[in-house]
DNA sequence: CACTAAGTGAGAAAGATTCTCATATTGGGA
DNA sequence: TCCCAATATGAGAATCTTTCTCACTTAGTG
């Protein structure tokens, strides 16, 4: 593993919720000057594979990145105010199963993310209203 | 209603699953040449606005939209062969909700979308193999 | 008919991601 | 340790989707 990779996957694993490419890149660049975008880019795409991070949804046109404490199959629920993501557990409901059977479909992949207020930010709401 | 978003509604009405803004725009440009790919992308805006469509995925790093005959609440099964679209009742299942309540995080929003071979297609790949 | 708000087309612009290419590094085997 | 093929890097160009700008045209209301 290069220098590089090595570095960017320990700012990786400092970063508190979801972040973009661009977020990353300047936090990697905060501890060690020069290292490009496109490194960056590169770096992300194999930890994707790998079942490091995944998507999370976008911000303004950026794809939403978030570490895994878990590489299995699992899916997120995401903070809308303050980025935090928490890995769930998440089979299809019985309802989504009963409409795909009932339409002769043969469900290889499915996505869920659940969007909204984590404990912290939910009760800083409650406080200010 | 302009003449433009007429025509435009009536090639979403044609199309026959999920489509890009491209997708839709050659479409409307055989039957109407000279509407732009700007214009198609303001009445997209709008129809989504409306719930008329609604987004399915990406292809290659293009939104794929899909008409909805239901305004309501609800989600979709994509068949990734040949792009048809079947909307689904899909309530979040009990795992979600109980994760998310141990969490302490109110959901907002959940997004939940399902992939694999409509009825059709299962059928030409089972023939093929 | 007159007026205002909204829509339009063409192209420029914005922005995220990928690609190119010359150079540098890596890690394994001799 | 030295060599080499494979892989990674940095800088910027290129790509590509979507949005914006602006001058101009409609739609719809009264
Ligand atoms: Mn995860
Ligand atoms: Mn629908
Ligand atoms: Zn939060
Ligand atoms: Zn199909």
């Amino acid at each position: 593993m290069s220098a590089q990779r090595a570095r960017i996957a320990e700012a990786m694993l400092g970063m508190p919720g979801a972040f973009t490419a661009e977020d990353l890149h300047r936090r990697v660049i905060e501890v060690t000057p020069g290292i490009g975008l496109a490194t960056v880019y590169r770096a992300l795409a194999a930890m994707q594979e790998s079942g490091a991070i995944a998507t999370v949804g976008d911000r303004h046109g950026s794809t939403l990145l978030a570490r895994c404490e878990r590489h299995d199959h699992h899916h997120h629920l995401v903070c809308t105010e303050c980025g935090s993501v928490v890995g769930i557990d998440c089979p299809l409901g019985d309802a989504a199963l009963i409409s795909a059977e009932r339409a002769g479909h043969l469900v290889t992949r499915h996505e869920i993310t659940l969007y909204g207020l984590c404990a912290i930010c939910r009760a800083r709401a409650d406080g200010d209203a």
